[in-house]
DNA sequence: AATGGGGCCTGAGAGC
DNA sequence: TGCTCTCAGGCCCCAT
């Protein structure tokens, strides 16, 4: 695989990289760089660098990472803009502006300290059911605040982790150290399934995330969805109205005929 | 250490 | 039609 230079950059919306420090600072720091790899780790992409350190970039909400050739229109919300030598352009777009980009220290998410606390990957070999068992265990949280909980488990946001407690079978509202052997063992599973079935179509387009790979396509994990944003319609297995209910500040969607 | 709450941000959708 | 209000959620910061 053939790995690209950025040849320029360009920062419009300066809260795009205020992770960095100043626009000026950043635009230093990746110009003239080779792009060696590109990784990631939770939700965090990680495009290592020939200086030794890595472009950081979180997506956010709204966030989306599109190649583009330079006289392409920009899409509204274009924040950063890398000139690459193949004559391309990678760009940063992000309506909410809850994503942005840093130059960090390092290759080695371990050892950084935007991600080092991270928890385990969920779809490494490492995360076993005993894994997971002690991770949940002795907390009052609920489930779904500790499935959202980065340093707990990495990768996991709202959709999938209401989904994988509908797959599991399993209310968001238990609190995690409430869970039986056999039910840390099915949201084990479950979460497996519903982040390798999301990937294997493409990831999750819902309606005001808008979701695209970087090449503009959506995703197709929208049309797979058994509980988030299906508030009111009836589960896919039952047949009972999905509810939708705050508590604690977040709002779950889950089946209350299908989880326990 | 664990836990909960507030704030950031824009577009979509609801309500009038 | 057009205004105002509410909500969405990732992640950081702060208080307890």
């Amino acid at each position: 695989m053939s790995s690209y230079s950025i040849t320029a950059a360009r920062v419009t919306h300066p809260r795009a990289v205020r992770g960095h420090g100043s626009p000026a600072a950043f635009v230093a720091a990746v110009t003239g760089r080779r792009i060696l790899d590109v990784r990631r780790r939770g939700k965090a992409l990680l495009l290592l660098l020939d200086s030794g350190d890595s472009l950081l970039v979180r997506l956010g909400m709204s966030g989306r990472l599109q190649v583009h050739a330079p006289d392409d229109p920009l899409i509204p919300h274009t924040h950063v803009v890398l000139a690459l030598d193949a004559g391309t352009e990678l760009r940063f777009i992000d309506p909410r502006t809850f994503g942005g980009m840093a130059v960090v220290t390092g290759h080695d998410p371990a050892f950084m300290r935007e991600l080092g606390h991270y928890g385990p990957e969920p779809l490494d070999d490492a995360f076993t059911p005993a894994v997971l068992a002690e991770i949940l265990a002795g907390l009052r949280t609920n489930i779904q605040a500790v499935l959202m909980d980065q340093s707990k488990i990495a990768g996991i946001g709202k959709i999938y982790a209401d989904e994988a407690c509908f797959l599991a079978g399993i209310s968001p509202l238990r609190s995690a150290g409430s869970l039986s052997p056999d039910e840390v063992t099915r949201l084990h599973a479950a979460i497996r399934q519903v982040l390798a079935h999301s990937i294997e179509v493409r990831g999750t387009s819902s309606k005001d995330a808008a979701y695209r790979d970087s090449g503009g396509e959506v995703g197709g994990f929208q049309h797979h969805l058994h509980v988030y944003q299906r508030a009111g319609l009836p589960c896919r297995v039952c047949g009972t109205p999905i509810e939708y209910r705050p508590i604690q500040g977040r709002r779950m969607h889950f089946c209350p005929h299908c989880q326990k």
